[in-house]
DNA sequence: ATTTGTGCAAATCGTTTGCATCTGA
DNA sequence: TCAGATGCAAACGATTTGCACAAAT
């Protein structure tokens, strides 16, 4: 009988987000239930492709930065991660795919959550001609006070 | 009597651009003088980097690539004109700084103003501790219908 | 066995910067 | 005159990609 690697057993969490991943059509790999794990467990959290990586190296793991970007973007067309379009030079993933809006100190390069409870947009206009609204984002400036 | 090149006489509306930017700190130099008739003869219009230099080419002048950027930013910082946070590729900068907002078709790349009487933010929430709100962007997605 | 993902490095792309030269006040 | 602007090319940083190898179904 020839000895086979076998692979580390599924926590029941793990199990779950393997199933999660396979339903958007994604196989489910070591570094992708990984990244799995460290941003789908329920909280809110604001990442980049910069932080999950450093966050990773720190827990001993090495995962290579190309897999970092190619996961945060496939979880991302997948539904499983938000973008937040800032006016910055780099990708800010966001953990919270319910619907929210932000609060961005561009200064201080600061990102928070606007419970969603606490904005409305009233008022939608209508789309151009032959389009349909998709989603509404929402980004409020903020400054330190003088 | 050495002879000395004689810069072309300015017309009235450059003359009204020129102080424009000297209001706002710059040097009406040719460069910024030609963008600032492009950009800022009341047309709203989105134009990136790029577009910008290429119509630039067109007319059969010769801006270098730097100028037009650093350009860009500093009418930007003068508030002549308005940053649009789309995605983080490339920035799209509006000559219509008045408070608008925007529809924006990702598939297609194409942005549209939204008339500021047709959409109404409600509820503004209060900003973090010893902030202020500086600006409301909203962005709304809109995809083809299918 | 076949298909899909990963690692790695090189390539890209928009944008910024350093420095020598030029120009507007 | 002389601080500030421009041109040019090199530098840069985030992200993507190509390809050989590895892992998942």
């Amino acid at each position: 009988m020839k000895s086979k690697r076998t692979p580390a057993p599924l926590s029941e969490g793990q199990a779950a987000l393997a199933d999660k991943m396979r339903d958007a059509g994604l196989r489910p790999t070591r570094q992708r239930l990984l990244i799995a794990e460290l941003l789908l467990d329920g909280r809110h959290r604001h990442v980049t492709a910069d932080s999950l990586q450093s966050e990773i190296s720190k827990a001993g793991i090495i995962v290579a930065e190309g897999t970092v970007y190619n996961t945060l973007n496939q979880f991302t067309d997948a539904g499983l991660l938000r973008r937040v379009n800032l006016n910055n030079d780099y990708n800010v993933f966001d953990t919270n795919i319910h619907h929210h809006h932000h609060f961005y100190d561009q200064a201080a390069d600061q990102l928070y959550d606007i419970p969603s409870d606490q904005m409305k947009v009233a008022d939608l206009p209508n789309p151009p001609d032959g389009h349909d609204i998709t989603s509404v984002d929402v980004i409020i400036q903020i400054a330190p006070k003088a």
